[in-house]
DNA sequence: TCTGGGGTCCTAGGACCC
DNA sequence: TCTGGGGTCCTAGGACCC
């Protein structure tokens, strides 16, 4: 038997979220804000069918959502993320072979049986009967045609949500008409330079010479090309792989001009990224800090980044505290209004696999047992139970979230009663 | 008049994804 | 008042090596 690939994708994933556990939502729009509720990151069906674009800042829309009766919420990733926990745990019912993807969207690997339409359904229906949120599937012989079936599953209300490209004789035909835009893999820039060279749909860039292909679009530009065309060349990712960098950098809730809140912030930051370091036991040996004015602002502008190589690759969060506030010392400039700061960790390796330093002064190592504990009562008692003192303790410049909905799943105090 | 060849490693910048 | 955050991959070009 052939194997395809099914794309099951989240229709409107965050917003379905808050839908799950808040009825009262399912005939109102939904819009979900940014971090720090600034620009618009989903949209429901009907916060769509207003107009209210993707990635516009929330001030703008703003009348137009409220005229029409829209639920504005900040984003609530511990909510969206153990739902789509949930959502890849129902699809494993389905095959071992679930490669997630992104938080709303998993590749399925199945043999293919006939039309595979009816799998498809049964996919969509038992996600929504055991979790409350509606997908779309795309099915297709390789990733990029099963992305396109979902793309053109969503649009096209006779197909339910779900397209199987295999069982369909009009397949060449439904892929064609797609804009080059809406081709995975083609982003505002090829799309620009495919439509100056004359190239509008998936069938004009289907017949492009590949040499042309792969002069103006790199590797990866031929690649997608070749998908298209039937050729499956896109690596599975079925071990989420470890990260060659972890980046914590958050916008401030309001403006922040002295070093003793860029510390704070800092600091925050560097023990946020310590902490996903160890969650995949890693060492990092390069720690990058950057702050930044607010560039849409027409104040003073100052933007800089320095990084500092480690003695020896390093998870212990107060070796990365030390080390980013030091560069954060000497990148601060005073009489600036700073509206975001970051850290990033790279260069880095597993624990185990690090070369170690023989000069190395024992004040620097930092203990790995006492960084057990502190994450273990995490763990237990909830993110922030301990914490370092010099991430602050009021955060007055911390991002804004104003219209938080509860985390129904994952905190006691919040999980919804129902009285009979 | 004439200025090697072949290789690695690193970084910055540009493209993409959600 | 108010404009997100966190990643990946690829290429070109420079530094450096023999």
């Amino acid at each position: 038997m052939k194997r395809v690939f099914a794309l099951v994708d989240c229709n409107n994933f965050y917003a379905s979220c808050e839908r799950v556990f808040n009825p009262s939502l399912r005939s109102r729009p939904v819009v979900i804000l940014s971090n720090n509720d600034g620009c618009i990151v989903a949209r429901s069906a009907e916060a769509k069918a207003l107009g209210i674009p993707f990635a516009s800042p929330y001030y703008k829309v703003r009348a137009l959502a409220e005229r029409h009766n829209t639920a504005v919420f900040s984003s609530n990733y511990t909510l969206y993320a153990d739902l789509s926990l949930r959502v890849m745990n129902v699809l494993r019912s389905f095959t071992p072979d679930v490669d997630v993807y992104s938080i709303d969207e998993a590749f399925l690997s199945l043999y293919k049986n006939g039309d595979m339409t009816g799998p498809g359904l049964a996919i969509k229906e038992k996600v929504y009967r055991w979790t409350g949120i509606p997908v779309s599937v795309g099915i297709a012989c390789t990733r990029t045609l099963a992305k396109a079936a979902a793309h053109i599953a969503k649009r096209d209300s006779l197909m339910k949500g779900v397209l199987d490209l295999t069982s369909r004789a009009d397949a060449d035909e439904l892929v064609s008409g797609i804009q080059v835009r809406d081709i995975w893999g083609i982003g505002p820039a090829y799309a620009a330079k495919l439509n100056s060279a004359g190239v509008y749909n998936a069938a004009q860039f289907i017949k492009l010479d590949p040499a042309w292909v792969k002069r103006n679009m790199t590797i990866t530009g031929l690649r997608t090309q070749s998908e298209l065309r039937g050729i499956s060349c896109l690596e599975p990712a079925m071990v989420p792989a470890e990260k060659k960098a972890i980046v914590s950098s958050r916008s401030f809730g309001r403006q922040v001009r002295g070093l003793r809140e860029l510390e704070q912030a800092v600091s925050t930051y560097a023990e946020r990224s310590a902490e996903k370091l160890r969650r995949q036991k890693g060492l990092a040996s390069l720690v990058t800090v950057f702050i930044m004015t607010n560039r849409f602002k027409d104040t003073p502008q100052y933007a800089d980044s320095l990084s500092c190589e480690l003695p020896e690759a390093s998870c212990c969060t107060p070796v990365i505290i030390r080390c980013a506030l030091a560069l954060l010392r000497r990148l601060y400039r005073e009489g600036y209004d700073y509206n975001k700061a970051g850290i990033m960790l790279s260069g880095i390796v597993r624990a185990g696999d690090a070369q170690l330093n023989l000069f190395m002064p024992e004040e620097l190592r930092g203990s790995s047992r006492v960084m057990e504990a502190v994450d273990h009562v995490n763990r237990k008692f909830g993110t922030g139970t301990l914490f370092y003192a010099s991430g602050g303790i009021d955060r007055p410049w911390s991002m804004r979230r104003e219209m938080l909905s509860p985390a129904y799943t994952t905190r006691w105090e919040d999980i919804p009663l129902i009285r009979i």
